[in-house]
DNA sequence: TGTTTTTCATTTGTCAGACAATTAAAAGTC
DNA sequence: GACTTTTAATTGTCTGACAAATGAAAAACA
């Protein structure tokens, strides 16, 4: 389980690769100060600006943050939700745009994943996450929303729908699914009609929960999941006739 | 959607930042080359230093690589599956270790993530996915396998059903959520008689594969949920007892 | 002419040393 | 005791230098 990353050539790489196994494999405890960049060049035996590129490639893994002044230093941070929603994010976007995903390949993972917490959502949505997918879905009629806006608004109601579950690592898992599709979404320009039907889906999806309907959640997903994948479909034909 | 990261104060961080966001929103494509570390820190009137330190931060999260030579430089690289994989496991091991998460909430949302794989798993498992399966299932069964080895296989195991769904995404998505509980797991003592259910289990899922049985497959997945939080619930028991 | 070797310019990797900025503890002052 | 000043430690940034790698161009060679 060592050495996760070795191939590296680089001294600052090594370095950043010893450090980040001492904090993995739990050697270095959450907010334990690392000795300085002096000491830890000397212990590498390797100059300061090495051992500092190393320290930023780990501050970039949010693995540890720096303070100045005496006292001060590097410690080991601990990985909150947040910092770890958005590299989760980061990541999943970048795999997608970058690797020409197809869309329903994407479009089925997502629904299934979302598929996964239905019967949490169902068994424990709490009033707190129902107005919040109220609310979007209020934001949604509106006529004058701009594609991003309704994208936007569409991310924040799936995320509210897979919150419902009332299980952070279930939602940390799914955010970068819900999230990184954001982008493959808004390359679908949303006509009135079709955001008609994806605003009865939701509302349908409200309803569900609400009763506690499991069959018609998994239903409806499924059918925005096809909905979704026929949008797209249609986008791409008249992109390729043109 | 910019300067995600902006309440950074160094400008090695605001730098970084800048550049990702180049990235991320598109301005600089795969392979393109950045300008040279000299030209980056005319460009933004730092010394080489403090870009070479952003550069590094890039490099961190894969996304650029460099080359030295003439014609090198640094490179806005594709973010392939596997450096995707290892940093969706990083980030959420590190999650899982440094919050004290709940082990009830993690296997639930492992399971129920799982889960949302079984209906493509049963529809599209191939022979390759399922040799891999019986072979770990084989492993399993032998009786001086270590601990350390035994939930190394069950990785093998689950990772290789969720691959069955043959969706990379899908299978992008829930490597972390499968990798990540191993070192959870690695905290339980597995008696002869605990491995021997768990085996079981996972007879019962390959059978549930093989015959493209989806209720049998969901209900084994619920089980070994339920038997994994039995297990870890005991193990905690007994060392507070202590 | 075609091929191989050598040279060369460019670029990243590493180092050393300096100073600025920050910070908390320690010392001094009232 | 409360407040201010000093001080030492530490990261942040800059400068300049050299080593190592590398592909292109030039030179040498057959």
């Amino acid at each position: 389980m060592k050495n996760t990353q070795n191939d590296a050539t680089d001294l600052s790489a090594q370095i950043a690769s010893k450090i980040r196994d001492s904090i993995v494999e739990g050697r270095l405890i959450v907010n334990e100060r690392l000795p300085s960049e002096a000491e830890l060049s000397e212990q590498f035996s390797v100059s300061r600006s090495t051992v500092r590129e190393a320290l930023k490639r780990l501050a970039a893994q949010s693995l540890i943050r720096t303070q100045r002044g005496a006292f001060g230093g590097a410690f080991v941070n601990k990985l909150s939700y947040q910092d770890a929603y958005s590299q989760n994010i980061t990541t999943s976007t970048l795999l997608l745009s970058m690797n020409d995903i197809n869309i329903d390949v994407a479009c089925e993972a997502r629904f299934a994943l979302e598929r996964s917490c239905v019967p949490l959502a169902c068994a424990r949505r709490s009033e707190e996450q129902l107005s919040v997918m109220r609310r979007e879905l209020h934001r949604q009629t509106s006529p004058d929303l701009s594609d991003e806006e309704w994208c936007a608004s569409d991310v924040a109601f799936h995320r509210s729908f897979v919150d419902c579950a009332q299980n952070p690592v279930l939602s940390y898992q799914l955010t970068g699914a819900v999230e990184a599709m954001l982008p493959l979404m808004n390359m679908i320009t949303f006509t009135a009609r079709s955001r008609a039907k994806i605003i009865s889906h939701h509302a349908a999806l409200i309803t569900s929960l609400e009763t506690q309907d499991i069959p018609l959640a998994e239903r409806t997903l499924g059918e925005l999941a096809e909905y979704s994948m026929q949008l797209a479909a249609k986008v791409l034909a008249d992109r390729d006739k043109k």
